[in-house]
RNA sequence: UGGGGAGUCGCCAAGUUGGUUAAGGCACCGGAUUUUGAUUCCGGUAUUCGAGGGUUCGAGUCCUUCCUCCCCAGCCA
């Protein structure tokens, strides 16, 4: 069915849908340590989960992993899960991106209820943790520079070695903390730091900087600090202020869960917080063949105008996604499909595309659209008459009903439906053959007509008059061929724009066999010249109808959808979100 | 070479305290239906769990040695 525009309301969780998938959710194991939590008693069969983004930039695919991880945990365990922005780097941050994230997170399908949240909420709070810490003289305020805590911290094989201010007493350090606080110092002059082990093999233990100076103007605080906590202090805390219980991040966070027990541990003993603490799980981030998903590098294809904007439908971005017409079904699809685990994986491309085609099968309308428009003339058809043909909505589901289509002697058809001279195999139009034009007559084609470079500029069939679709003669034509059609008199002529993999390798940048070596390769290079084709496409007449992000099947061509921005009331042009499986074009012809 | 993780079919991924023939999905290959060369539907596809030893009546699951890959030395998150 075509897509409303979103108007504010959840929808209804995925398996209620579609037909297409009812699976139970897979077993993994963050679903094993929240069953043996709900075994054991130890949330009281709570479930609360949280989606962090820092507000830094837009969402992309690998976030939608994560987001359905974090809601759809919370959904199947009748629990709940905050959206709560990380926003502990004023210099990085801004307004624009939490508004891009709560419209995408919207856009999935999720609800936070009253949960959302901002870290910079919490700025009073942390800053009381801190200065309980260093009352129980577990943090301390250095005053050496960046570069000299750097090489005091030793390496990954040798041990570091105590700042100088280690031993600082207690009140000198409170004192020191609440004048950063006042502003006295400039940025940088000091920091506050755990203490901690600065032997630990485990580097995250070496007195990690928890506070600095920072003077920059915050999007929700605007001036009212000068320091900021680290994410290493603050995101334990934001947890555990908002009851969360399992605390799910990627793998690289897997060194600094000690610190996130040791910092709750501490607070908990000083009374800040109840037991149990939220539990830190990690899981392996998104890797997707033919595209890059690193911020990085998405800046760059951006930067470089190498696509049009953050919302290019071949960006990996969720506002790209939305735009090209790939559906939150099939993203709920793909994380269920693609599972959680810890082990660093890829995924192929082609496990998002098939999931996208599972759902728009299901929910798109099906239209006709030629894209590279062939005259077809009827000659035996009466010139100036024209009748109506009848289609359904979806094959599948006859209660969604049928559409008219004008058909009459001059037609739009797909200029690869015809062969002069036939590959073996081809049975499409080609002289002397016979074929149906979908929902209307069977015609046999009698021959083409071509300019001066041989191009083919029109082809000419005759028709059956009994062989019209609905009608009892049909039946008596068989023909192997059966092709889709617009009529050239009612078409309604609008741009398509086809688009394709943004990369043409799996891997782009990656090395390759046959490159020298030492040799680097950029990913810029591995882009697809052919990511976008902008087509003059006809279209059958109740497609000027579509409104901005409705979705359709192309008949024979793949999912296509209103672009939600070049759209106009009556003019709608279309993205093509991901061609139809196509074994003959993939048998080679 | 310190610490933390991970290695089960082409790609993902289940595998409870060791117990007959190693889930499932995707991809792939057959075949059936089909007015989308689509969809749907059947059927097939790891004597083997990174490698080698060992314990055991029995090991993907326990022990041991080794190999490979990922992460960590921001006053980023």
């Amino acid at each position: 069915m075509p897509a409303a525009p979103y108007n504010g309301e959840v929808l209804p969780f995925f398996a209620a849908m579609t037909s297409t998938s009812s699976a139970p959710s897979a077993s993994n194991f963050i679903r094993n340590i929240v069953d043996e939590d709900n075994r054991t008693g130890k949330w009281e069969g709570r479930v609360e989960t949280r989606f962090p983004p820092e507000p830094n930039g837009y969402l992309h695919y690998g976030h939608a992993k994560s987001i359905c991880l974090n809601f759809g945990l919370a959904e199947s365990y009748g629990g709940v899960c905050h959206l709560r922005f990380d926003d502990t780097n004023p210099a990085k941050e801004d307004q624009e991106y939490v508004d891009a994230i709560i419209e995408a997170v919207r856009w999935l399908g999720f609800d936070w209820r009253q949960h959302l949240y901002f870290a910079s909420d919490y700025f009073d709070i942390m800053y009381a943790c801190a200065e309980s810490l260093i009352k129980a003289d577990k943090a301390y305020v250095d005053s050496q520079s960046a570069d000299e805590m750097r090489v005091r911290r030793g390496t990954l094989t040798e041990p570091g070695v105590d700042s100088p201010c280690r031993n600082r007493g207690i009140d000198e350090n409170l004192d020191l903390f609440r004048r950063m606080k006042a502003g006295e110092f400039a940025d940088g002059a000091y920091v506050l730091r755990a203490k901690i082990d600065m032997a630990s093999p485990n580097i995250n233990l070496r007195d990690p900087a928890i506070y600095r100076i920072r003077r920059a103007t915050h999007h929700r605080t605007g001036d009212k600090w000068c320091i900021y906590p680290m994410y290493t202090f603050a995101h334990p805390i934001e947890d555990a202020i908002e009851n969360v219980t399992h605390s799910i991040c990627t793998l690289e966070f897997e060194d600094q869960r000690p610190f996130y027990e040791w910092l709750l541990e501490a607070l908990a003993d000083a009374g800040h917080f109840p037991r149990p603490l939220p539990h830190q799980i990690e899981f392996a981030r998104l890797n997707l063949t033919y595209v890059v998903l690193s911020k990085r590098k998405l800046i760059q294809l951006v930067d470089g105008a190498y696509v049009s904007g953050w919302n290019d439908p071949r960006l990996p971005t969720l506002s790209g996604a939305r735009r090209r017409g790939f559906t939150p079904e099939g993203f709920r699809l793909f994380a269920e499909r693609i599972g959680v685990a810890k082990a660093d994986s890829w995924i192929d491309m082609s496990v998002l595309e098939e999931c996208m085609r599972e759902h728009l099968n299901d929910a798109a309308h099906r239209r006709i659209a030629v894209l590279d428009p062939l005259k077809l003339i009827i000659a035996n058809y009466p010139e100036g008459a024209s009748e109506l043909c009848q289609a359904p909505n979806h094959p599948l589901k006859p209660e969604l009903g049928m559409r008219d289509i004008p058909f009459s002697r001059e037609l739009w058809i797909e200029r690869e439906d015809f062969m002069e001279t036939p590959v073996k195999g081809f049975h499409r139009l080609y002289p002397g053959n016979t074929v149906r034009l979908r929902y209307g007559y069977v015609v046999k084609c009698t021959g083409c007509e071509k300019d001066a470079a041989g191009k083919v500029t029109a082809v000419f069939a005759e028709y059956f008059p009994d062989s019209r679709s609905g009608t009892p003669g049909a039946d008596n034509y068989k023909t192997k061929g059966n092709l889709h059609w617009v009529c050239a008199a009612h078409a309604y002529t609008a741009e398509v724009r086809l688009y394709d993999r943004l990369f043409a390798q799996p891997h782009p940048g990656q090395r390759r066999e046959g490159d020298p070596e030492g040799f680097e390769r950029d990913f810029l290079d591995d882009i697809n010249p052919d990511s976008i084709r902008v087509v003059e496409a006809r279209l059958e007449p109740a497609l000027r109808a579509a409104r901005a992000e409705d979705r359709f099947q192309f008949e024979r061509h793949g999912y296509f959808v209103a672009d939600r921005y070049d759209s106009a009331e009556g003019a709608p042009v279309f993205n093509r979100a991901i061609p139809l499986k196509d074994s003959w074009a993939k048998s080679g012809k």
